[in-house]
DNA sequence: TTAATCTAGTTGTCTATACTTTTATTGTAG
DNA sequence: CTACAATAAAAGTATAGACAACTAGATTAA
Protein backbone atom coordinates (compact mmCIF):
# COMPACT_ATOMS: atom_id res chain seq x y z
CA UNK A 1 0.00 0.00 0.00
CA UNK A 2 1.64 3.12 -1.22
CA UNK A 3 2.18 6.01 1.89
CA UNK A 4 -0.46 8.58 1.84
CA UNK A 5 0.66 12.54 1.11
CA UNK A 6 -0.86 15.39 2.89
CA UNK A 7 -0.48 17.27 -0.04
CA UNK A 8 -3.78 15.96 -1.93
CA UNK A 9 -6.06 19.10 0.17
CA UNK A 10 -8.32 15.52 1.70
CA UNK A 11 -7.54 15.01 4.93
CA UNK A 12 -5.29 12.05 5.54
CA UNK A 13 -8.22 9.49 7.67
CA UNK A 14 -10.79 10.61 4.49
CA UNK A 15 -8.02 9.08 2.50
CA UNK A 16 -7.61 6.44 4.41
CA UNK A 17 -11.08 5.64 5.37
CA UNK A 18 -11.59 5.53 1.55
CA UNK A 19 -9.03 3.30 0.42
CA UNK A 20 -10.23 1.23 2.90
CA UNK A 21 -14.07 1.80 1.69
CA UNK A 22 -12.66 0.75 -2.10
CA UNK A 23 -10.97 -2.59 -1.13
CA UNK A 24 -13.90 -3.53 0.45
CA UNK A 25 -16.01 -2.31 -2.50
CA UNK A 26 -14.08 -3.84 -5.44
CA UNK A 27 -13.67 -7.28 -3.17
CA UNK A 28 -9.69 -7.00 -2.09
CA UNK A 29 -11.21 -7.58 1.33
CA UNK A 30 -13.98 -9.44 1.24
CA UNK A 31 -17.04 -9.71 3.41
CA UNK A 32 -16.13 -11.67 6.90
CA UNK A 33 -12.27 -10.90 6.24
CA UNK A 34 -10.08 -9.17 8.70
CA UNK A 35 -8.42 -6.07 8.00
CA UNK A 36 -4.92 -5.64 8.65
CA UNK A 37 -4.29 -4.91 12.75
CA UNK A 38 -4.45 -1.09 13.21
CA UNK A 39 -0.49 -0.76 13.99
CA UNK A 40 0.08 -2.57 10.80
CA UNK A 41 -2.17 -0.35 8.58
CA UNK A 42 -0.72 2.72 10.40
CA UNK A 43 2.43 1.38 8.76
CA UNK A 44 1.28 0.62 5.84
CA UNK A 45 -0.09 3.99 4.65
CA UNK A 46 2.78 5.63 6.83
CA UNK A 47 0.43 7.56 9.44
CA UNK A 48 -0.26 7.19 12.95
CA UNK A 49 -2.62 4.41 14.07
CA UNK A 50 -4.60 7.06 15.90
CA UNK A 51 -5.43 8.49 12.15
CA UNK A 52 -6.01 4.99 10.85
CA UNK A 53 -8.90 4.33 14.21
CA UNK A 54 -10.65 8.11 12.81
CA UNK A 55 -10.89 6.47 9.39
CA UNK A 56 -11.98 2.47 10.51
CA UNK A 57 -14.80 4.56 12.92
CA UNK A 58 -16.53 5.83 10.24
CA UNK A 59 -16.48 2.70 8.33
CA UNK A 60 -18.36 1.20 11.65
CA UNK A 61 -20.52 3.86 12.11
CA UNK A 62 -21.69 3.09 8.38
CA UNK A 63 -21.83 -0.68 9.14
CA UNK A 64 -19.29 -1.64 6.43
CA UNK A 65 -17.09 -2.87 9.49
CA UNK A 66 -16.87 -3.85 13.08
CA UNK A 67 -14.76 -4.11 15.69
CA UNK A 68 -13.52 -7.04 18.36
CA UNK A 69 -11.68 -6.15 21.13
CA UNK A 70 -8.85 -7.97 20.94
CA UNK A 71 -9.38 -9.53 17.85
CA UNK A 72 -9.22 -7.72 15.29
CA UNK A 73 -11.93 -5.33 12.39
CA UNK A 74 -13.68 -7.33 10.15
CA UNK A 75 -15.56 -6.52 7.09
CA UNK A 76 -19.11 -6.91 7.22
CA UNK A 77 -20.50 -9.57 5.58
CA UNK A 78 -23.61 -8.18 3.83
CA UNK A 79 -23.49 -4.27 3.55
CA UNK A 80 -27.02 -2.87 3.73
CA UNK A 81 -26.50 0.63 2.46
CA UNK A 82 -27.44 3.73 5.75
CA UNK A 83 -28.26 5.67 2.72
CA UNK A 84 -32.17 4.93 3.66
CA UNK A 85 -32.03 6.33 7.37
CA UNK A 86 -31.00 9.32 5.20
CA UNK A 87 -32.86 12.66 4.20
CA UNK A 88 -32.96 12.48 0.12
CA UNK A 89 -34.85 13.66 -2.18
CA UNK A 90 -37.20 12.17 -4.46
CA UNK A 91 -35.48 12.33 -7.74
CA UNK A 92 -32.09 11.62 -5.57
CA UNK A 93 -34.26 8.14 -4.98
CA UNK A 94 -35.26 7.91 -8.41
CA UNK A 95 -32.12 7.51 -9.76
CA UNK A 96 -31.11 5.24 -7.07
CA UNK A 97 -33.79 3.21 -7.53
CA UNK A 98 -33.81 3.58 -11.04
CA UNK A 99 -37.60 4.80 -11.71
CA UNK A 100 -38.62 7.58 -13.93
CA UNK A 101 -39.99 10.64 -11.47
CA UNK A 102 -42.30 13.84 -12.27
CA UNK A 103 -43.35 15.59 -10.18
CA UNK A 104 -46.62 18.11 -11.32
CA UNK A 105 -47.40 21.24 -9.09
CA UNK A 106 -50.59 21.17 -7.66
CA UNK A 107 -50.95 24.73 -6.15
CA UNK A 108 -48.37 27.43 -4.17
CA UNK A 109 -49.72 29.50 -1.80
CA UNK A 110 -49.40 32.12 1.31
CA UNK A 111 -51.76 30.73 4.46
CA UNK A 112 -52.05 30.98 8.10
CA UNK A 113 -50.37 28.29 9.73
CA UNK A 114 -52.60 25.92 11.35
CA UNK A 115 -52.28 25.38 15.11
CA UNK A 116 -50.33 21.97 14.26
CA UNK A 117 -48.66 23.10 11.68
CA UNK A 118 -47.46 26.43 13.46
CA UNK A 119 -46.39 24.21 16.43
CA UNK A 120 -44.35 21.74 14.79
CA UNK A 121 -42.61 25.09 13.27
CA UNK A 122 -42.40 27.06 16.09
CA UNK A 123 -44.58 29.59 14.86
CA UNK A 124 -47.76 31.60 16.42
CA UNK A 125 -50.56 30.77 14.87
CA UNK A 126 -51.84 31.91 11.59
CA UNK A 127 -48.45 33.49 10.84
CA UNK A 128 -48.12 33.51 7.25
CA UNK A 129 -46.78 30.40 5.68
CA UNK A 130 -46.10 28.98 2.58
CA UNK A 131 -47.96 25.47 1.36
CA UNK A 132 -46.35 23.85 -1.85
CA UNK A 133 -48.73 20.76 -2.75
CA UNK A 134 -47.33 18.34 -5.31
CA UNK A 135 -48.43 14.88 -6.92
CA UNK A 136 -45.26 13.10 -7.60
CA UNK A 137 -45.20 10.23 -10.03
CA UNK A 138 -42.75 7.28 -10.75
CA UNK A 139 -43.01 5.83 -14.15
CA UNK A 140 -46.29 8.31 -14.94
CA UNK A 141 -47.88 6.43 -11.76
CA UNK A 142 -48.86 8.65 -9.25
CA UNK A 143 -47.72 7.27 -5.83
CA UNK A 144 -47.69 10.75 -3.02
CA UNK A 145 -49.48 13.53 -2.79
CA UNK A 146 -46.90 15.87 -1.17
CA UNK A 147 -48.07 18.78 1.00
CA UNK A 148 -45.17 21.04 2.23
CA UNK A 149 -45.64 24.11 4.79
CA UNK A 150 -42.16 26.45 5.17
CA UNK A 151 -42.75 29.70 7.22
CA UNK A 152 -42.97 32.63 5.10
CA UNK A 153 -40.22 34.40 6.68
CA UNK A 154 -37.65 32.25 6.13
CA UNK A 155 -37.80 32.15 2.29
CA UNK A 156 -40.23 34.08 0.55
CA UNK A 157 -38.62 33.22 -2.55
CA UNK A 158 -40.15 29.56 -2.61
CA UNK A 159 -43.43 31.34 -3.80
CA UNK A 160 -41.51 32.33 -7.42
CA UNK A 161 -38.73 29.28 -7.45
CA UNK A 162 -38.91 26.06 -9.69
CA UNK A 163 -40.10 23.45 -7.50
CA UNK A 164 -40.19 20.40 -10.85
CA UNK A 165 -37.34 18.87 -9.47
CA UNK A 166 -36.95 19.24 -5.55
CA UNK A 167 -38.61 19.90 -2.45
CA UNK A 168 -38.31 22.37 -0.34
CA UNK A 169 -35.64 21.83 2.13
CA UNK A 170 -33.04 20.80 -0.92
CA UNK A 171 -33.46 24.72 -2.52
CA UNK A 172 -33.77 26.27 1.40
CA UNK A 173 -30.48 23.87 1.42
CA UNK A 174 -28.99 25.43 -1.95
CA UNK A 175 -29.10 28.52 -0.41
CA UNK A 176 -26.91 27.92 2.13
CA UNK A 177 -28.93 26.83 5.16
CA UNK A 178 -27.69 23.33 6.78
CA UNK A 179 -30.29 20.73 6.89
CA UNK A 180 -29.14 18.71 9.60
CA UNK A 181 -32.46 16.05 10.18
CA UNK A 182 -35.88 15.07 9.74
CA UNK A 183 -38.09 13.70 11.74
CA UNK A 184 -40.91 11.35 10.46
CA UNK A 185 -43.87 9.46 11.68
CA UNK A 186 -45.56 6.88 9.29
CA UNK A 187 -48.67 5.35 9.79
CA UNK A 188 -51.35 3.37 7.53
CA UNK A 189 -54.81 5.02 6.98
CA UNK A 190 -57.33 5.09 4.08
CA UNK A 191 -58.12 7.13 1.06
CA UNK A 192 -60.55 9.95 1.49
CA UNK A 193 -62.32 10.59 -1.41
CA UNK A 194 -60.03 13.70 -2.65
CA UNK A 195 -56.93 11.79 -1.46
CA UNK A 196 -58.09 8.61 -3.55
CA UNK A 197 -58.63 10.77 -7.17
CA UNK A 198 -55.56 12.50 -6.52
CA UNK A 199 -53.59 9.32 -6.27
CA UNK A 200 -56.29 7.72 -8.70
CA UNK A 201 -57.52 4.55 -6.49
CA UNK A 202 -60.20 3.81 -5.10
CA UNK A 203 -62.17 5.27 -1.65
CA UNK A 204 -60.75 3.74 1.72
CA UNK A 205 -57.98 2.18 0.16
CA UNK A 206 -54.56 1.79 2.34
CA UNK A 207 -52.75 5.12 2.70
CA UNK A 208 -49.28 5.01 3.97
CA UNK A 209 -49.42 8.54 5.74
CA UNK A 210 -46.18 10.54 6.52
CA UNK A 211 -45.58 13.33 9.03
CA UNK A 212 -42.32 14.70 8.41
CA UNK A 213 -40.34 17.76 10.10
CA UNK A 214 -36.96 19.46 8.68
CA UNK A 215 -34.33 20.38 11.49
CA UNK A 216 -31.18 22.50 10.09
CA UNK A 217 -28.67 22.42 11.82
CA UNK A 218 -28.70 24.41 14.63
CA UNK A 219 -32.61 22.38 15.61
CA UNK A 220 -34.67 25.03 14.17
CA UNK A 221 -37.59 23.53 12.28
CA UNK A 222 -37.58 24.47 8.63
CA UNK A 223 -40.49 22.74 6.47
CA UNK A 224 -43.31 20.38 7.65
CA UNK A 225 -44.46 17.78 5.23
CA UNK A 226 -47.58 15.98 5.19
CA UNK A 227 -47.16 12.84 2.69
CA UNK A 228 -49.60 10.14 1.43
CA UNK A 229 -48.63 7.57 -0.24
CA UNK A 230 -50.39 4.84 -2.30
CA UNK A 231 -50.02 1.90 -0.11
CA UNK A 232 -50.11 -0.86 -2.74
CA UNK A 233 -46.69 0.61 -4.45
CA UNK A 234 -45.13 2.26 -2.01
CA UNK A 235 -42.78 0.64 0.78
CA UNK A 236 -40.51 2.30 3.00
CA UNK A 237 -36.99 0.94 3.72
CA UNK A 238 -35.15 1.93 7.10
CA UNK A 239 -32.58 0.25 9.37
CA UNK A 240 -32.33 0.35 13.28
CA UNK A 241 -29.27 -0.40 14.71
CA UNK A 242 -28.77 -2.07 18.24
CA UNK B 1 -16.54 21.62 37.53
CA UNK B 2 -15.21 18.64 39.29
CA UNK B 3 -12.01 17.09 38.00
CA UNK B 4 -13.09 13.83 37.00
CA UNK B 5 -11.52 10.18 38.29
CA UNK B 6 -10.37 7.37 36.48
CA UNK B 7 -11.40 5.06 39.25
CA UNK B 8 -14.54 4.51 38.40
CA UNK B 9 -14.27 1.97 35.70
CA UNK B 10 -16.03 4.15 33.30
CA UNK B 11 -13.91 5.94 30.66
CA UNK B 12 -13.40 9.60 31.27
CA UNK B 13 -14.39 10.69 27.55
CA UNK B 14 -18.16 8.81 28.54
CA UNK B 15 -18.19 10.51 31.95
CA UNK B 16 -17.60 13.77 29.89
CA UNK B 17 -20.08 13.02 27.48
CA UNK B 18 -22.93 12.02 29.96
CA UNK B 19 -21.75 15.23 32.45
CA UNK B 20 -22.30 17.44 29.12
CA UNK B 21 -25.50 15.46 28.23
CA UNK B 22 -26.95 15.96 31.67
CA UNK B 23 -26.35 19.57 31.88
CA UNK B 24 -28.36 19.52 28.80
CA UNK B 25 -31.03 17.78 29.81
CA UNK B 26 -31.64 19.57 32.98
CA UNK B 27 -30.85 23.44 31.56
CA UNK B 28 -27.74 24.23 33.00
CA UNK B 29 -26.49 24.20 29.07
CA UNK B 30 -29.42 25.56 27.38
CA UNK B 31 -30.57 25.38 23.45
CA UNK B 32 -28.38 27.45 21.23
CA UNK B 33 -26.22 28.56 24.23
CA UNK B 34 -21.82 27.67 23.74
CA UNK B 35 -20.69 25.49 25.31
CA UNK B 36 -17.12 26.11 26.76
CA UNK B 37 -14.37 25.65 24.18
CA UNK B 38 -12.61 22.21 24.10
CA UNK B 39 -9.61 23.83 25.88
CA UNK B 40 -11.83 25.02 28.93
CA UNK B 41 -13.45 21.82 29.06
CA UNK B 42 -10.43 19.80 29.14
CA UNK B 43 -9.04 21.63 32.14
CA UNK B 44 -12.02 21.84 33.92
CA UNK B 45 -12.47 18.17 33.83
CA UNK B 46 -8.66 17.90 33.83
CA UNK B 47 -8.57 15.75 30.94
CA UNK B 48 -6.73 16.09 27.81
CA UNK B 49 -8.67 17.95 24.40
CA UNK B 50 -8.75 14.57 22.69
CA UNK B 51 -10.59 13.01 25.33
CA UNK B 52 -12.76 15.91 25.40
CA UNK B 53 -13.17 15.96 21.87
CA UNK B 54 -14.17 11.69 21.93
CA UNK B 55 -17.00 12.48 24.35
CA UNK B 56 -18.55 15.46 22.67
CA UNK B 57 -18.45 13.53 19.25
CA UNK B 58 -20.89 11.46 20.64
CA UNK B 59 -23.48 14.15 21.47
CA UNK B 60 -22.88 15.33 17.31
CA UNK B 61 -23.60 11.82 16.38
CA UNK B 62 -27.02 12.14 18.54
CA UNK B 63 -27.76 15.81 17.09
CA UNK B 64 -27.63 16.51 20.95
CA UNK B 65 -25.04 19.36 20.41
CA UNK B 66 -23.53 20.49 16.62
CA UNK B 67 -20.17 22.27 16.18
CA UNK B 68 -18.96 24.93 14.18
CA UNK B 69 -14.97 24.99 13.21
CA UNK B 70 -13.91 28.30 14.01
CA UNK B 71 -16.56 29.51 16.49
CA UNK B 72 -17.77 27.01 19.05
CA UNK B 73 -20.02 24.17 19.84
CA UNK B 74 -23.69 24.87 20.88
CA UNK B 75 -26.87 22.93 21.95
CA UNK B 76 -28.88 21.93 19.59
CA UNK B 77 -32.33 23.75 19.70
CA UNK B 78 -34.75 21.35 20.14
CA UNK B 79 -33.51 18.06 20.33
CA UNK B 80 -35.36 15.25 19.28
CA UNK B 81 -34.41 11.60 20.89
CA UNK B 82 -32.58 9.81 18.16
CA UNK B 83 -33.57 6.54 20.43
CA UNK B 84 -36.37 5.93 17.44
CA UNK B 85 -33.41 4.06 14.88
CA UNK B 86 -32.79 1.87 17.55
CA UNK B 87 -33.57 -1.65 17.39
CA UNK B 88 -35.50 -1.85 21.11
CA UNK B 89 -37.85 -4.48 22.18
CA UNK B 90 -41.51 -4.31 23.28
CA UNK B 91 -41.48 -3.56 26.65
CA UNK B 92 -38.67 -1.53 26.27
CA UNK B 93 -40.99 0.95 24.11
CA UNK B 94 -43.24 0.20 26.74
CA UNK B 95 -41.82 1.44 29.44
CA UNK B 96 -40.53 4.46 27.67
CA UNK B 97 -44.19 5.49 26.15
CA UNK B 98 -45.97 4.50 29.14
CA UNK B 99 -48.10 1.85 28.77
CA UNK B 100 -48.98 -1.65 29.66
CA UNK B 101 -47.80 -4.19 27.27
CA UNK B 102 -48.85 -7.79 27.22
CA UNK B 103 -47.39 -10.54 24.94
CA UNK B 104 -49.68 -13.27 23.97
CA UNK B 105 -48.16 -16.20 22.29
CA UNK B 106 -50.46 -17.82 19.87
CA UNK B 107 -47.85 -20.69 18.59
CA UNK B 108 -44.49 -21.93 18.54
CA UNK B 109 -43.49 -24.70 15.89
CA UNK B 110 -40.96 -26.06 13.91
CA UNK B 111 -41.49 -25.39 9.83
CA UNK B 112 -39.96 -25.93 7.11
CA UNK B 113 -38.82 -22.15 5.58
CA UNK B 114 -40.99 -20.95 2.64
CA UNK B 115 -38.43 -19.44 -0.16
CA UNK B 116 -39.31 -15.66 0.77
CA UNK B 117 -38.43 -16.59 4.23
CA UNK B 118 -34.90 -18.91 3.15
CA UNK B 119 -33.68 -16.12 1.21
CA UNK B 120 -33.76 -13.48 3.92
CA UNK B 121 -32.38 -15.70 6.50
CA UNK B 122 -29.91 -17.09 3.71
CA UNK B 123 -31.06 -20.51 4.31
CA UNK B 124 -32.06 -23.27 1.37
CA UNK B 125 -35.80 -23.60 0.84
CA UNK B 126 -37.02 -25.87 3.70
CA UNK B 127 -34.45 -25.85 6.03
CA UNK B 128 -36.20 -26.31 9.31
CA UNK B 129 -37.03 -22.77 11.18
CA UNK B 130 -38.34 -21.97 14.57
CA UNK B 131 -41.56 -20.05 13.62
CA UNK B 132 -43.30 -18.07 16.82
CA UNK B 133 -46.70 -16.06 16.43
CA UNK B 134 -47.73 -13.63 19.45
CA UNK B 135 -49.73 -11.26 19.52
CA UNK B 136 -48.96 -8.02 21.27
CA UNK B 137 -50.89 -5.55 23.58
CA UNK B 138 -50.93 -2.00 24.58
CA UNK B 139 -53.21 -1.07 28.03
CA UNK B 140 -54.91 -4.60 26.71
CA UNK B 141 -56.33 -3.23 22.98
CA UNK B 142 -54.30 -5.94 20.56
CA UNK B 143 -52.17 -3.60 18.83
CA UNK B 144 -49.32 -5.75 16.52
CA UNK B 145 -49.72 -9.46 15.01
CA UNK B 146 -45.87 -10.43 15.96
CA UNK B 147 -44.55 -13.11 13.13
CA UNK B 148 -41.15 -14.49 14.05
CA UNK B 149 -38.73 -16.90 12.04
CA UNK B 150 -35.43 -17.96 13.00
CA UNK B 151 -33.02 -21.05 11.69
CA UNK B 152 -33.32 -23.67 14.08
CA UNK B 153 -29.71 -24.39 13.93
CA UNK B 154 -28.85 -21.32 15.60
CA UNK B 155 -30.87 -21.34 19.03
CA UNK B 156 -32.99 -24.73 18.99
CA UNK B 157 -33.73 -23.73 22.95
CA UNK B 158 -36.03 -21.29 21.71
CA UNK B 159 -38.46 -24.01 21.45
CA UNK B 160 -38.79 -23.81 25.24
CA UNK B 161 -37.75 -20.53 26.27
CA UNK B 162 -39.89 -17.93 27.55
CA UNK B 163 -41.40 -15.83 25.14
CA UNK B 164 -43.46 -13.76 27.12
CA UNK B 165 -41.69 -10.44 27.56
CA UNK B 166 -39.29 -10.91 25.10
CA UNK B 167 -38.49 -10.95 20.81
CA UNK B 168 -36.33 -14.23 19.90
CA UNK B 169 -33.42 -11.41 19.09
CA UNK B 170 -33.33 -10.13 22.30
CA UNK B 171 -33.23 -14.40 23.80
CA UNK B 172 -30.44 -14.51 21.29
CA UNK B 173 -29.05 -11.42 22.41
CA UNK B 174 -28.83 -12.81 26.15
CA UNK B 175 -27.18 -15.77 25.09
CA UNK B 176 -23.78 -14.02 24.00
CA UNK B 177 -24.76 -13.07 20.14
CA UNK B 178 -24.30 -9.50 19.52
CA UNK B 179 -27.23 -7.75 17.73
CA UNK B 180 -26.13 -5.12 15.46
CA UNK B 181 -28.99 -3.84 13.70
CA UNK B 182 -32.14 -4.29 11.49
CA UNK B 183 -33.77 -3.38 8.08
CA UNK B 184 -37.09 -2.92 8.11
CA UNK B 185 -39.36 -2.35 4.28
CA UNK B 186 -43.26 -0.84 6.01
CA UNK B 187 -46.30 -0.47 3.67
CA UNK B 188 -49.99 0.38 4.20
CA UNK B 189 -51.81 -2.89 3.86
CA UNK B 190 -55.47 -3.70 4.41
CA UNK B 191 -56.49 -6.22 6.92
CA UNK B 192 -57.51 -9.81 5.72
CA UNK B 193 -60.38 -12.06 8.08
CA UNK B 194 -57.87 -13.55 10.04
CA UNK B 195 -55.75 -10.59 10.92
CA UNK B 196 -59.03 -8.54 11.24
CA UNK B 197 -60.46 -10.95 13.86
CA UNK B 198 -57.08 -11.39 16.01
CA UNK B 199 -56.62 -7.27 16.37
CA UNK B 200 -60.47 -7.16 16.74
CA UNK B 201 -60.96 -4.78 14.19
CA UNK B 202 -63.03 -4.73 10.96
CA UNK B 203 -62.09 -6.43 7.49
CA UNK B 204 -60.10 -4.09 4.98
CA UNK B 205 -59.14 -1.78 8.27
CA UNK B 206 -55.74 -0.05 7.18
CA UNK B 207 -52.69 -1.93 8.77
CA UNK B 208 -49.13 -1.26 8.68
CA UNK B 209 -47.61 -4.15 7.40
CA UNK B 210 -43.35 -4.26 8.84
CA UNK B 211 -40.86 -6.85 7.46
CA UNK B 212 -37.73 -6.55 9.56
CA UNK B 213 -34.87 -8.47 8.94
CA UNK B 214 -32.51 -8.65 12.13
CA UNK B 215 -28.57 -8.78 11.42
CA UNK B 216 -25.28 -10.14 14.02
CA UNK B 217 -22.56 -7.70 14.35
CA UNK B 218 -20.74 -9.80 11.31
CA UNK B 219 -23.61 -9.36 8.64
CA UNK B 220 -25.36 -12.41 9.54
CA UNK B 221 -29.15 -12.75 9.36
CA UNK B 222 -30.59 -13.93 12.52
CA UNK B 223 -34.54 -13.37 12.29
CA UNK B 224 -37.01 -12.51 10.32
CA UNK B 225 -40.54 -10.47 11.45
CA UNK B 226 -43.41 -10.31 9.85
CA UNK B 227 -45.40 -7.48 11.80
CA UNK B 228 -49.07 -6.64 10.86
CA UNK B 229 -50.03 -3.39 13.54
CA UNK B 230 -53.30 -1.90 13.74
CA UNK B 231 -53.24 2.02 11.77
CA UNK B 232 -54.92 3.52 13.66
CA UNK B 233 -53.28 3.26 16.88
CA UNK B 234 -49.72 2.11 15.68
CA UNK B 235 -47.66 4.83 14.34
CA UNK B 236 -43.85 4.43 13.61
CA UNK B 237 -41.20 7.68 14.13
CA UNK B 238 -37.45 8.03 12.79
CA UNK B 239 -35.10 10.35 12.36
CA UNK B 240 -33.32 10.63 8.54
CA UNK B 241 -30.20 12.26 8.44
CA UNK B 242 -29.18 14.45 5.53
C1' DT C 1 -7.76 -35.38 30.56
C1' DT C 2 -8.82 -31.22 32.45
C1' DA C 3 -8.13 -26.95 34.42
C1' DA C 4 -5.46 -23.16 35.24
C1' DT C 5 -1.92 -19.99 33.55
C1' DC C 6 0.72 -17.56 30.49
C1' DT C 7 1.56 -15.04 26.19
C1' DA C 8 1.19 -12.59 22.04
C1' DG C 9 -1.78 -9.96 19.34
C1' DT C 10 -5.38 -6.52 18.98
C1' DT C 11 -8.56 -2.92 19.96
C1' DG C 12 -9.79 0.66 23.67
C1' DT C 13 -8.47 4.64 26.29
C1' DC C 14 -5.70 8.59 27.29
C1' DT C 15 -2.06 12.10 27.22
C1' DA C 16 0.66 16.13 25.65
C1' DT C 17 1.74 18.63 21.91
C1' DA C 18 1.82 20.87 17.42
C1' DC C 19 0.19 22.73 13.55
C1' DT C 20 -3.87 23.94 10.22
C1' DT C 21 -8.07 26.09 8.86
C1' DT C 22 -11.96 28.78 9.59
C1' DT C 23 -14.34 32.63 11.64
C1' DA C 24 -15.35 36.89 14.07
C1' DT C 25 -13.46 40.89 15.76
C1' DT C 26 -10.46 44.56 16.20
C1' DG C 27 -7.46 47.88 14.48
C1' DT C 28 -5.61 50.68 10.87
C1' DA C 29 -4.84 53.04 6.62
C1' DG C 30 -6.92 55.41 3.01
C1' DC D 1 -16.77 55.67 6.69
C1' DT D 2 -14.93 51.90 4.22
C1' DA D 3 -11.87 48.43 3.00
C1' DC D 4 -8.21 45.82 4.17
C1' DA D 5 -5.09 43.60 7.43
C1' DA D 6 -3.82 41.73 11.69
C1' DT D 7 -5.21 39.13 15.62
C1' DA D 8 -7.34 35.93 18.56
C1' DA D 9 -10.21 32.11 19.32
C1' DA D 10 -12.02 27.88 18.15
C1' DA D 11 -12.51 23.44 16.03
C1' DG D 12 -9.97 20.14 12.72
C1' DT D 13 -6.08 17.21 11.80
C1' DA D 14 -2.15 14.55 13.07
C1' DT D 15 1.68 12.48 15.81
C1' DA D 16 4.14 9.33 19.10
C1' DG D 17 3.75 6.94 22.82
C1' DA D 18 1.83 4.56 26.83
C1' DC D 19 -0.91 1.52 29.20
C1' DA D 20 -5.44 -1.15 29.82
C1' DA D 21 -8.50 -4.76 28.66
C1' DC D 22 -9.75 -8.43 26.09
C1' DT D 23 -9.24 -12.80 23.20
C1' DA D 24 -7.53 -16.94 21.26
C1' DG D 25 -4.40 -20.22 21.55
C1' DA D 26 -0.39 -22.45 23.62
C1' DT D 27 1.67 -24.13 27.63
C1' DT D 28 1.82 -25.99 32.04
C1' DA D 29 0.25 -28.18 36.24
C1' DA D 30 -2.82 -31.17 38.71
Amino acid sequence: MAPLTKTEGIALYVQVRETLRDQIKTGVLEPGQKLPSEDDLAAQFGVSRMTVRQGISDLTDEGMVYRRRGIGTFVTQFHVERDHNKLTGFFETARAEGFEAEVKLLSREVVPAKLMIANELTLQENEPVIRIQSLRLANDVPVTIFDEYVPYKLRYELLTEDLQSRAAWQILEQSGLVINRAVQKMEARCANEEIARLLDIETDSPILYKNRVVYAEDGTPVEVILCHNRGNIYSAKMILMR
